[in-house]
DNA sequence: GATGGATTGTAGCACTTGCTACATCTCTAA
DNA sequence: TTAGAGATGTAGCAAGTGCTACAATCCATC
């Protein structure tokens, strides 16, 4: 048991270096058994089925990018809403950042063609997210907090989503162009 | 040979429709058949291939869209960024809209997929978006309008992701804060 | 009525999908 | 040393995928 348990992280770990590196594009049983370096019958003795391999991956995913952004930003002092903008867009930008990112868009997308596991997945990283952002935005003055939070958050996810279908020059001069609201 | 064009028309059409209701969700050769109401074998004697009949449906919906949108907003006067993101953002989030978007954001993400023919369809209808915004945008005081516009278009296509991983509530309080921005 | 192209149906191919039945192997506990 | 549980391989199933070969039908022109 402690063996299928150790294997079962190991090819957790694999999986999800490989939905970063390749998006939801390969995400067949066998796709991702080789991924992961076993048979497909090996992998789905680690896991129930292939929406809880996913949803293991995806999970790992959420963890990794959490702590990425937790150490990016600490949650005090609350900022005013251009400056966490800026703060915020200077680094779900970065080049390190663009793989999350991009799988967050596609996930969403799975989310809405109604696949499992993503729209459970995908509301709890909205979710997250959201009250990340708010959490370090300072209220003062702001008639309606969580909604600009949320509006924060759209305007990331748009930044990403722009980013996949226009030229990275375009891109990042809208990039700018936010940032420059915080002056 | 009209006949056949005059079929290829109809299925485009109900194509078209099809996609609006169901997003990509149900493509398969054989779903779109049906949703033409026509056998797999003759959607394959209108369209050369899946991908070709993929492309004239998503043809069909641009153009419908297009035309909404100029109908909604007219080029002249030119607003002020503010002004255009909150017009912007009351038309592109009213309901009738909504599948117009929630399809343009599965799209992206197929072409994140590089699943043919969607990278070179969302590279245009992003290109159209964003001269359509620029052509609406005031550029006085702008050091970059075109990186102004674009981040428009990021905002709009931001909500209407949110929209699909967030619940109504929180979703419309994003877009109402985004139309605050305006006055 | 015959001819020949345009149109349409039938049937199927080779392949991928998620998943499973069953046999075999390995390794520990008695 | 053997019984039994855990771990792994082999082989395959039923359904679905995009697409095609082939034959039949329709319909305008001669």
């Amino acid at each position: 048991m402690a063996h299928k348990d150790d294997q079962r992280a190991r090819a957790t770990a694999s999986l999800a270096a490989h939905l970063l590196r390749t998006g939801l594009a390969e995400t067949s049983l066998r796709q991702l058994a080789a991924a992961a370096a076993v048979s497909d019958r090996m992998l789905l003795y680690y896991f129930t089925d292939k929406a809880d391999a996913l949803r293991a991956a995806m999970g790992q995913i959420a963890v990794d990018m959490g702590m990425r952004l937790a150490g990016a930003i600490p949650a005090e002092p609350a900022l005013a809403p251009a400056a966490l903008i800026a703060a915020a867009v200077r680094i779900t930008t970065a080049p390190d950042m663009k793989p999350y990112m991009r799988l967050w868009i596609e996930v969403v997308a799975a989310a809405a063609r109604g696949e499992a596991p993503f729209p459970a997945i995908a509301r709890e990283i909205a979710a997250a997210f959201r009250l990340w952002i708010e959490a370090r935005l300072d209220p003062a003055g702001l008639p309606d907090p969580a909604g600009a939070a949320a509006l924060i958050l759209a305007t990331i996810d748009g930044l990403a989503l722009l980013g996949i279908c226009s030229d990275d020059n375009i891109t990042a001069r809208a990039a700018q162009a936010a940032q420059l609201l915080g002056g």
